[in-house]
DNA sequence: AGAACTACCGTACAGTGTAAAGGTAGCGGC
DNA sequence: GCCGCTACCTTTACACTGTACGGTAGTTCT
Protein backbone atom coordinates (compact mmCIF):
# COMPACT_ATOMS: atom_id res chain seq x y z
CA UNK A 1 0.00 0.00 0.00
CA UNK A 2 3.27 2.60 0.12
CA UNK A 3 3.11 1.92 -3.72
CA UNK A 4 -0.13 3.02 -4.74
CA UNK A 5 -0.94 5.22 -8.12
CA UNK A 6 0.28 8.39 -5.86
CA UNK A 7 -1.26 10.96 -8.35
CA UNK A 8 0.47 13.79 -6.78
CA UNK A 9 3.81 13.05 -5.68
CA UNK A 10 3.86 16.08 -3.88
CA UNK A 11 2.69 18.31 -6.95
CA UNK A 12 3.13 17.86 -10.82
CA UNK A 13 6.73 18.71 -11.46
CA UNK A 14 7.90 22.48 -12.82
CA UNK A 15 8.47 21.95 -16.70
CA UNK A 16 10.65 24.49 -18.55
CA UNK A 17 7.58 25.77 -20.56
CA UNK A 18 4.84 26.34 -17.42
CA UNK A 19 7.54 28.58 -15.86
CA UNK A 20 8.82 30.72 -18.95
CA UNK A 21 4.53 31.16 -19.30
CA UNK A 22 4.39 32.06 -16.22
CA UNK A 23 6.98 34.32 -15.95
CA UNK A 24 5.60 36.03 -19.44
CA UNK A 25 2.19 36.15 -17.94
CA UNK A 26 3.73 37.86 -15.09
CA UNK A 27 5.79 40.25 -16.53
CA UNK A 28 2.85 41.33 -18.51
CA UNK A 29 0.32 42.05 -15.99
CA UNK A 30 2.68 43.39 -13.77
CA UNK A 31 4.16 46.05 -16.02
CA UNK A 32 7.30 46.30 -13.97
CA UNK A 33 9.64 44.07 -16.36
CA UNK A 34 10.27 40.56 -15.27
CA UNK A 35 9.51 39.12 -12.09
CA UNK A 36 11.81 38.67 -9.20
CA UNK A 37 12.65 34.73 -8.87
CA UNK A 38 10.69 34.67 -5.50
CA UNK A 39 7.70 35.90 -6.94
CA UNK A 40 7.63 33.93 -9.99
CA UNK A 41 8.52 30.88 -7.71
CA UNK A 42 5.91 31.82 -5.10
CA UNK A 43 3.41 32.11 -8.24
CA UNK A 44 4.29 28.62 -9.39
CA UNK A 45 3.89 26.93 -5.70
CA UNK A 46 7.44 26.87 -5.34
CA UNK A 47 10.63 27.93 -3.34
CA UNK A 48 12.94 30.74 -5.53
CA UNK A 49 15.89 28.23 -5.83
CA UNK A 50 13.57 25.43 -7.64
CA UNK A 51 13.85 27.19 -10.60
CA UNK A 52 17.15 26.95 -10.60
CA UNK A 53 16.67 23.16 -11.49
CA UNK A 54 15.21 24.48 -14.97
CA UNK A 55 17.51 27.63 -15.46
CA UNK A 56 21.00 27.66 -15.38
CA UNK A 57 20.49 31.36 -14.10
CA UNK A 58 18.11 34.61 -14.69
CA UNK A 59 19.45 35.01 -18.04
CA UNK A 60 18.73 31.93 -19.46
CA UNK A 61 15.28 32.43 -17.90
CA UNK A 62 14.69 35.72 -20.08
CA UNK A 63 16.43 34.54 -23.13
CA UNK A 64 13.31 31.75 -22.90
CA UNK A 65 11.11 34.59 -22.20
CA UNK A 66 12.16 36.36 -25.15
CA UNK A 67 11.80 33.39 -27.22
CA UNK A 68 8.31 32.92 -26.24
CA UNK A 69 7.80 36.28 -27.41
CA UNK A 70 8.97 35.62 -31.03
CA UNK A 71 7.04 32.73 -31.24
CA UNK A 72 3.87 34.74 -31.24
CA UNK A 73 5.36 36.57 -34.04
CA UNK A 74 3.75 35.99 -37.57
CA UNK A 75 5.95 34.11 -40.19
CA UNK A 76 5.34 35.21 -43.81
CA UNK A 77 3.53 32.48 -45.17
CA UNK A 78 6.49 30.34 -47.35
CA UNK A 79 6.31 31.57 -51.26
CA UNK A 80 4.45 34.80 -50.38
CA UNK A 81 4.67 38.19 -51.91
CA UNK A 82 7.67 39.95 -50.04
CA UNK A 83 5.84 43.37 -49.99
CA UNK A 84 2.82 42.57 -47.41
CA UNK A 85 4.55 39.55 -46.47
CA UNK A 86 6.76 42.38 -44.67
CA UNK A 87 3.90 44.57 -43.67
CA UNK A 88 2.38 42.49 -42.03
CA UNK A 89 5.38 41.04 -40.04
CA UNK A 90 6.05 44.35 -39.20
CA UNK A 91 2.64 44.97 -37.77
CA UNK A 92 2.93 41.56 -36.22
CA UNK A 93 6.44 42.48 -34.30
CA UNK A 94 5.14 45.67 -33.18
CA UNK A 95 2.06 44.20 -31.60
CA UNK A 96 4.03 41.54 -30.19
CA UNK A 97 6.30 44.08 -28.27
CA UNK A 98 3.11 46.00 -27.31
CA UNK A 99 1.46 42.76 -25.61
CA UNK A 100 5.16 42.45 -23.60
CA UNK A 101 6.09 45.76 -23.09
CA UNK A 102 9.48 44.30 -21.15
CA UNK A 103 10.75 42.68 -24.31
CA UNK A 104 11.96 45.56 -26.28
CA UNK A 105 14.01 46.27 -23.56
CA UNK A 106 15.53 43.02 -23.25
CA UNK A 107 16.70 42.76 -26.37
CA UNK A 108 19.71 44.64 -25.24
CA UNK A 109 20.42 41.78 -22.82
CA UNK A 110 19.36 38.57 -24.82
CA UNK A 111 23.16 36.27 -24.60
CA UNK A 112 21.92 33.94 -27.53
CA UNK A 113 18.65 33.77 -29.91
CA UNK A 114 16.32 31.30 -28.72
CA UNK A 115 14.81 28.66 -31.77
CA UNK A 116 11.75 30.56 -32.32
CA UNK A 117 13.96 33.77 -32.91
CA UNK A 118 16.27 31.32 -35.29
CA UNK A 119 13.64 30.43 -37.37
CA UNK A 120 11.61 33.61 -36.93
CA UNK A 121 14.73 35.40 -38.60
CA UNK A 122 15.29 32.65 -41.14
CA UNK A 123 11.61 32.70 -42.57
CA UNK A 124 11.92 36.54 -42.95
CA UNK A 125 14.99 36.59 -44.53
CA UNK A 126 13.64 33.73 -46.94
CA UNK A 127 10.47 35.50 -47.70
CA UNK A 128 13.12 38.58 -49.03
CA UNK A 129 15.23 36.12 -50.90
CA UNK A 130 11.99 34.91 -52.89
CA UNK A 131 11.06 38.07 -53.75
CA UNK A 132 14.04 39.10 -55.24
CA UNK A 133 16.58 40.61 -52.72
CA UNK A 134 20.21 39.73 -52.84
CA UNK A 135 21.72 38.08 -50.02
CA UNK A 136 22.95 41.96 -49.42
CA UNK A 137 19.60 43.48 -50.05
CA UNK A 138 18.13 41.14 -47.81
CA UNK A 139 20.29 42.07 -44.97
CA UNK A 140 19.78 45.58 -45.76
CA UNK A 141 15.83 45.19 -45.43
CA UNK A 142 16.01 43.04 -42.30
CA UNK A 143 17.91 45.42 -40.35
CA UNK A 144 16.40 48.30 -41.37
CA UNK A 145 12.48 47.13 -40.65
CA UNK A 146 13.80 45.52 -37.37
CA UNK A 147 15.48 48.41 -35.99
CA UNK A 148 13.02 50.57 -36.81
CA UNK A 149 10.21 48.37 -35.52
CA UNK A 150 11.76 47.66 -31.90
CA UNK A 151 12.73 51.76 -32.19
CA UNK A 152 9.13 52.79 -32.76
CA UNK A 153 8.26 49.91 -29.94
CA UNK A 154 10.91 51.41 -27.39
CA UNK A 155 9.93 55.18 -28.12
CA UNK A 156 6.30 54.63 -27.50
CA UNK A 157 6.69 53.22 -24.46
CA UNK A 158 8.83 55.94 -23.11
CA UNK A 159 5.96 58.54 -24.19
CA UNK A 160 5.53 59.82 -20.73
CA UNK A 161 1.74 59.21 -20.63
CA UNK A 162 -0.56 56.61 -21.37
CA UNK A 163 -4.27 57.54 -21.44
CA UNK A 164 -5.66 61.01 -23.38
CA UNK A 165 -6.33 61.79 -19.35
CA UNK A 166 -2.38 61.56 -18.60
CA UNK A 167 -1.49 63.72 -21.26
CA UNK A 168 -3.57 66.68 -20.08
CA UNK A 169 -1.79 66.46 -16.67
CA UNK A 170 1.57 65.76 -17.99
CA UNK A 171 1.57 68.25 -21.05
CA UNK A 172 0.94 71.62 -18.60
CA UNK A 173 4.40 70.69 -17.36
CA UNK A 174 5.89 70.14 -20.63
CA UNK A 175 4.40 73.41 -21.89
CA UNK A 176 5.89 74.97 -18.49
CA UNK A 177 9.22 74.02 -19.73
CA UNK A 178 9.27 75.02 -23.55
CA UNK A 179 7.48 78.56 -22.32
CA UNK A 180 10.17 78.87 -20.07
CA UNK A 181 13.05 77.59 -22.64
CA UNK A 182 11.95 79.48 -25.85
CA UNK A 183 10.73 75.91 -27.83
CA UNK A 184 9.03 77.30 -30.42
CA UNK A 185 8.64 74.81 -32.79
CA UNK A 186 8.33 72.01 -29.62
CA UNK A 187 5.56 73.92 -28.54
CA UNK A 188 3.99 74.53 -31.87
CA UNK A 189 3.61 70.57 -32.34
CA UNK A 190 2.05 70.21 -29.12
CA UNK A 191 -0.50 72.51 -29.55
CA UNK A 192 -1.46 71.90 -33.18
CA UNK A 193 -0.54 68.34 -33.30
CA UNK A 194 0.07 66.00 -30.18
CA UNK A 195 -2.62 68.05 -28.15
CA UNK A 196 -5.09 67.61 -30.65
CA UNK A 197 -8.27 65.53 -29.63
CA UNK A 198 -7.89 62.77 -32.57
CA UNK A 199 -3.81 62.45 -32.55
CA UNK A 200 -2.50 59.10 -31.86
CA UNK A 201 1.17 59.09 -32.15
CA UNK A 202 0.86 54.62 -32.50
CA UNK A 203 -0.76 55.84 -35.96
CA UNK A 204 2.83 57.43 -37.13
CA UNK A 205 3.93 53.53 -37.05
CA UNK A 206 2.24 52.68 -40.57
CA UNK A 207 3.42 56.28 -42.15
CA UNK A 208 6.83 55.32 -41.64
CA UNK A 209 6.55 51.75 -42.30
CA UNK A 210 5.02 52.82 -45.45
CA UNK A 211 8.11 55.06 -46.26
CA UNK A 212 10.55 52.43 -45.52
CA UNK A 213 8.74 49.24 -47.49
CA UNK A 214 8.45 51.85 -50.63
CA UNK A 215 12.06 52.62 -50.63
CA UNK A 216 12.69 48.85 -49.98
CA UNK A 217 10.40 48.35 -53.40
CA UNK A 218 12.79 51.04 -55.07
CA UNK A 219 15.70 49.15 -54.40
CA UNK A 220 15.39 45.83 -54.55
CA UNK A 221 16.54 45.04 -58.02
CA UNK A 222 19.56 47.56 -57.65
CA UNK A 223 21.31 46.41 -54.28
CA UNK A 224 24.65 44.75 -55.10
CA UNK B 1 43.41 81.92 13.23
CA UNK B 2 40.44 80.07 13.50
CA UNK B 3 38.65 82.07 10.61
CA UNK B 4 41.59 81.48 7.98
CA UNK B 5 40.13 80.76 4.42
CA UNK B 6 40.05 76.75 4.71
CA UNK B 7 40.58 76.38 1.57
CA UNK B 8 39.11 72.68 1.86
CA UNK B 9 35.84 73.37 4.43
CA UNK B 10 35.83 69.42 4.56
CA UNK B 11 35.65 68.48 0.99
CA UNK B 12 34.48 71.03 -2.36
CA UNK B 13 30.79 70.01 -2.04
CA UNK B 14 29.57 68.00 -4.44
CA UNK B 15 27.51 69.68 -7.26
CA UNK B 16 24.84 67.46 -9.81
CA UNK B 17 26.95 68.13 -12.27
CA UNK B 18 29.95 66.30 -10.93
CA UNK B 19 27.98 63.61 -9.79
CA UNK B 20 26.31 62.92 -12.95
CA UNK B 21 29.64 63.03 -14.68
CA UNK B 22 30.85 60.86 -12.55
CA UNK B 23 27.86 58.38 -13.33
CA UNK B 24 28.55 58.86 -17.20
CA UNK B 25 31.85 58.11 -16.90
CA UNK B 26 31.34 55.04 -14.54
CA UNK B 27 28.86 53.41 -16.85
CA UNK B 28 30.97 54.15 -20.17
CA UNK B 29 33.99 52.80 -18.55
CA UNK B 30 32.09 49.33 -16.51
CA UNK B 31 30.04 48.39 -19.52
CA UNK B 32 27.72 47.35 -16.85
CA UNK B 33 25.24 50.41 -17.30
CA UNK B 34 24.34 52.87 -15.01
CA UNK B 35 26.35 52.08 -11.18
CA UNK B 36 24.64 51.65 -8.16
CA UNK B 37 24.61 54.40 -5.52
CA UNK B 38 27.04 53.19 -3.45
CA UNK B 39 29.40 52.66 -6.26
CA UNK B 40 29.18 55.63 -7.40
CA UNK B 41 29.58 57.39 -3.93
CA UNK B 42 32.64 55.35 -3.52
CA UNK B 43 34.05 56.76 -6.31
CA UNK B 44 33.18 60.27 -5.43
CA UNK B 45 34.51 59.87 -1.70
CA UNK B 46 31.07 60.26 -0.09
CA UNK B 47 29.01 57.73 1.15
CA UNK B 48 25.63 56.27 -0.58
CA UNK B 49 22.89 58.66 1.29
CA UNK B 50 24.40 62.03 0.57
CA UNK B 51 23.51 61.72 -3.21
CA UNK B 52 19.69 61.90 -1.96
CA UNK B 53 20.46 65.10 -1.36
CA UNK B 54 20.97 66.06 -5.01
CA UNK B 55 18.97 63.96 -6.66
CA UNK B 56 15.18 63.19 -5.31
CA UNK B 57 15.99 59.34 -6.75
CA UNK B 58 18.05 57.01 -8.40
CA UNK B 59 15.47 57.80 -11.68
CA UNK B 60 15.81 61.62 -11.34
CA UNK B 61 19.78 61.07 -11.73
CA UNK B 62 19.46 58.50 -14.45
CA UNK B 63 17.21 61.27 -15.96
CA UNK B 64 20.17 63.87 -15.91
CA UNK B 65 22.04 61.16 -16.84
CA UNK B 66 20.64 60.50 -20.56
CA UNK B 67 19.86 64.28 -20.60
CA UNK B 68 24.27 64.89 -20.18
CA UNK B 69 24.11 62.20 -23.71
CA UNK B 70 21.65 64.13 -25.49
CA UNK B 71 23.52 67.65 -24.98
CA UNK B 72 26.51 65.66 -26.72
CA UNK B 73 24.34 65.45 -30.27
CA UNK B 74 25.01 67.73 -33.05
CA UNK B 75 22.37 70.51 -33.37
CA UNK B 76 21.39 71.15 -36.62
CA UNK B 77 22.73 74.94 -37.54
CA UNK B 78 20.27 77.35 -37.71
CA UNK B 79 18.83 77.70 -40.98
CA UNK B 80 20.61 74.47 -42.57
CA UNK B 81 19.80 72.57 -45.07
CA UNK B 82 17.36 70.00 -43.85
CA UNK B 83 18.53 66.50 -45.87
CA UNK B 84 22.19 67.02 -44.79
CA UNK B 85 21.44 68.65 -41.20
CA UNK B 86 19.29 65.50 -40.44
CA UNK B 87 21.78 63.18 -41.81
CA UNK B 88 24.43 64.32 -39.72
CA UNK B 89 22.37 64.80 -36.49
CA UNK B 90 21.40 61.03 -36.76
CA UNK B 91 24.85 60.12 -37.18
CA UNK B 92 25.47 61.98 -34.32
CA UNK B 93 22.76 60.34 -32.26
CA UNK B 94 23.85 57.32 -32.83
CA UNK B 95 27.78 57.90 -32.14
CA UNK B 96 26.61 59.14 -29.09
CA UNK B 97 24.76 56.02 -28.38
CA UNK B 98 27.81 53.97 -29.34
CA UNK B 99 29.67 56.24 -26.86
CA UNK B 100 27.23 55.35 -24.31
CA UNK B 101 25.74 52.04 -24.86
CA UNK B 102 23.63 52.38 -21.91
CA UNK B 103 21.94 55.17 -22.93
CA UNK B 104 19.33 53.55 -25.49
CA UNK B 105 17.96 51.14 -23.14
CA UNK B 106 18.13 53.85 -20.93
CA UNK B 107 15.17 55.96 -23.25
CA UNK B 108 12.86 53.41 -21.99
CA UNK B 109 12.46 54.55 -18.15
CA UNK B 110 13.28 58.25 -18.61
CA UNK B 111 10.73 59.96 -16.31
CA UNK B 112 10.59 63.61 -17.82
CA UNK B 113 12.95 64.63 -20.90
CA UNK B 114 15.74 67.31 -19.25
CA UNK B 115 16.69 70.39 -20.86
CA UNK B 116 19.12 69.86 -23.31
CA UNK B 117 16.55 66.88 -24.36
CA UNK B 118 13.63 69.69 -25.15
CA UNK B 119 16.47 72.00 -26.83
CA UNK B 120 17.45 69.08 -29.02
CA UNK B 121 14.37 68.01 -30.20
CA UNK B 122 13.15 71.99 -30.91
CA UNK B 123 15.83 72.49 -32.97
CA UNK B 124 15.14 69.07 -35.07
CA UNK B 125 11.65 70.30 -35.39
CA UNK B 126 12.62 73.85 -36.42
CA UNK B 127 15.16 72.45 -39.03
CA UNK B 128 11.98 70.45 -40.71
CA UNK B 129 9.64 73.18 -40.36
CA UNK B 130 12.19 75.04 -41.94
CA UNK B 131 12.82 72.32 -44.64
CA UNK B 132 9.26 72.74 -45.84
CA UNK B 133 7.59 70.25 -44.12
CA UNK B 134 4.41 70.63 -42.67
CA UNK B 135 3.78 70.47 -38.71
CA UNK B 136 2.34 66.99 -39.49
CA UNK B 137 5.63 65.56 -41.64
CA UNK B 138 7.64 67.14 -39.15
CA UNK B 139 6.52 64.82 -36.70
CA UNK B 140 6.45 61.79 -38.87
CA UNK B 141 10.02 62.52 -40.13
CA UNK B 142 10.81 63.07 -36.76
CA UNK B 143 9.22 59.73 -34.94
CA UNK B 144 10.44 57.69 -38.39
CA UNK B 145 14.45 59.19 -38.04
CA UNK B 146 14.26 58.39 -34.25
CA UNK B 147 13.34 55.12 -34.03
CA UNK B 148 15.33 53.82 -36.83
CA UNK B 149 18.57 55.37 -35.02
CA UNK B 150 17.79 54.21 -31.51
CA UNK B 151 16.22 50.61 -33.02
CA UNK B 152 19.58 50.25 -34.95
CA UNK B 153 21.54 51.14 -31.38
CA UNK B 154 19.80 48.79 -29.47
CA UNK B 155 20.25 45.86 -31.88
CA UNK B 156 23.90 47.07 -32.51
CA UNK B 157 24.44 46.43 -28.64
CA UNK B 158 22.80 43.33 -28.74
CA UNK B 159 24.95 41.30 -31.25
CA UNK B 160 26.76 38.51 -29.27
CA UNK B 161 30.37 39.54 -30.57
CA UNK B 162 32.09 42.47 -30.38
CA UNK B 163 35.57 41.55 -32.44
CA UNK B 164 36.12 39.66 -35.61
CA UNK B 165 37.91 36.82 -33.07
CA UNK B 166 34.37 36.43 -30.85
CA UNK B 167 32.06 36.26 -33.69
CA UNK B 168 33.99 32.72 -35.15
CA UNK B 169 33.97 31.55 -31.60
CA UNK B 170 30.16 32.63 -31.66
CA UNK B 171 29.62 31.42 -35.31
CA UNK B 172 30.13 27.79 -34.79
CA UNK B 173 27.27 27.66 -32.12
CA UNK B 174 25.22 29.52 -34.44
CA UNK B 175 26.35 27.54 -37.29
CA UNK B 176 25.65 24.08 -35.08
CA UNK B 177 22.05 25.21 -34.66
CA UNK B 178 21.32 26.28 -37.55
CA UNK B 179 22.31 23.16 -39.53
CA UNK B 180 20.49 21.31 -36.73
CA UNK B 181 17.18 23.16 -36.89
CA UNK B 182 17.31 23.37 -41.25
CA UNK B 183 17.43 27.19 -41.40
CA UNK B 184 19.24 27.39 -45.07
CA UNK B 185 18.53 31.16 -45.73
CA UNK B 186 20.07 32.01 -42.46
CA UNK B 187 23.14 30.19 -42.59
CA UNK B 188 23.58 31.42 -46.57
CA UNK B 189 23.38 34.94 -44.85
CA UNK B 190 26.10 34.32 -42.01
CA UNK B 191 28.49 32.33 -44.35
CA UNK B 192 28.23 34.48 -47.66
CA UNK B 193 27.98 37.89 -46.10
CA UNK B 194 28.35 37.99 -42.17
CA UNK B 195 31.46 35.99 -41.75
CA UNK B 196 33.12 37.01 -45.13
CA UNK B 197 36.28 39.07 -43.54
CA UNK B 198 35.24 42.51 -44.79
CA UNK B 199 31.48 42.77 -43.14
CA UNK B 200 30.92 45.25 -40.77
CA UNK B 201 27.43 45.54 -39.43
CA UNK B 202 27.65 48.82 -38.45
CA UNK B 203 27.79 49.93 -42.30
CA UNK B 204 24.42 48.90 -42.71
CA UNK B 205 23.40 52.35 -40.86
CA UNK B 206 23.80 54.37 -43.41
CA UNK B 207 22.41 52.26 -46.32
CA UNK B 208 18.92 52.34 -43.89
CA UNK B 209 19.85 56.00 -43.29
CA UNK B 210 20.23 56.86 -46.85
CA UNK B 211 16.88 54.89 -47.80
CA UNK B 212 15.01 57.20 -44.88
CA UNK B 213 16.41 60.08 -45.80
CA UNK B 214 15.58 59.85 -49.67
CA UNK B 215 11.52 58.62 -48.65
CA UNK B 216 11.51 61.99 -46.79
CA UNK B 217 12.80 63.93 -49.46
CA UNK B 218 10.03 62.31 -51.66
CA UNK B 219 7.36 63.19 -49.67
CA UNK B 220 8.23 66.35 -47.82
CA UNK B 221 5.94 67.97 -49.64
CA UNK B 222 2.83 66.33 -50.29
CA UNK B 223 2.69 65.30 -46.58
CA UNK B 224 -0.69 67.26 -44.94
C1' DA C 1 18.92 -3.64 -0.85
C1' DG C 2 21.74 -0.16 -2.26
C1' DA C 3 23.15 3.35 -5.52
C1' DA C 4 22.13 7.05 -8.49
C1' DC C 5 19.35 10.51 -10.03
C1' DT C 6 15.60 14.07 -10.10
C1' DA C 7 13.20 17.73 -8.04
C1' DC C 8 12.79 20.50 -4.56
C1' DC C 9 13.87 23.18 0.09
C1' DG C 10 16.65 25.93 3.90
C1' DT C 11 20.02 28.77 4.84
C1' DA C 12 23.22 32.20 3.88
C1' DC C 13 25.72 36.01 1.64
C1' DA C 14 26.77 39.99 -0.81
C1' DG C 15 24.60 43.43 -3.17
C1' DT C 16 20.60 46.74 -4.28
C1' DG C 17 17.55 51.32 -3.47
C1' DT C 18 16.20 54.25 0.09
C1' DA C 19 13.50 55.84 4.59
C1' DA C 20 14.56 57.88 9.10
C1' DA C 21 17.26 60.09 11.99
C1' DG C 22 21.41 62.26 13.56
C1' DG C 23 25.53 64.92 13.31
C1' DT C 24 28.45 68.99 12.14
C1' DA C 25 30.12 73.17 9.89
C1' DG C 26 29.08 77.79 8.60
C1' DC C 27 25.98 81.45 8.70
C1' DG C 28 23.02 85.69 10.10
C1' DG C 29 20.54 87.81 14.02
C1' DC C 30 20.15 89.05 18.94
C1' DG D 1 28.84 85.59 23.37
C1' DC D 2 24.93 82.38 22.01
C1' DC D 3 20.68 80.67 19.24
C1' DG D 4 18.75 78.87 15.84
C1' DC D 5 18.94 77.80 10.66
C1' DT D 6 20.34 75.74 6.68
C1' DA D 7 23.35 72.79 3.70
C1' DC D 8 25.71 68.80 3.51
C1' DC D 9 26.96 64.44 4.89
C1' DT D 10 26.84 59.97 7.88
C1' DT D 11 24.85 56.03 10.45
C1' DT D 12 21.78 52.68 10.81
C1' DA D 13 18.23 49.89 9.19
C1' DC D 14 14.89 47.48 6.15
C1' DA D 15 13.07 45.03 2.49
C1' DC D 16 14.43 43.11 -1.58
C1' DT D 17 17.49 41.06 -5.24
C1' DG D 18 20.29 36.83 -7.58
C1' DT D 19 22.38 32.72 -6.36
C1' DA D 20 26.16 29.38 -4.06
C1' DC D 21 26.08 25.45 -1.05
C1' DG D 22 24.27 21.60 1.08
C1' DG D 23 20.43 18.71 2.37
C1' DT D 24 16.28 15.64 1.63
C1' DA D 25 12.47 13.22 0.04
C1' DG D 26 10.90 10.17 -3.81
C1' DT D 27 11.71 7.46 -8.04
C1' DT D 28 14.37 4.38 -10.94
C1' DC D 29 18.10 1.26 -12.06
C1' DT D 30 20.98 -2.52 -10.90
Amino acid sequence: MTTEPDPTPRRTPLTKAAVLGAAVDMADRSGAGVPSMRNLADRLGVKAMALYHHFRNKEALTDGMTDLVFAEIELPADGADWHPAMRDRARSLREALRRHPWASALMDSRAQPGPATLRHHDAVIGCLRGGGFTVAGAAHAFALIDAYVYGFALQERSLPFETVDDLEGVAEGIMQSMADAHLPHLAEMFTELALKPGYDYGEEFEVGLDLILDGLARRRTDWR
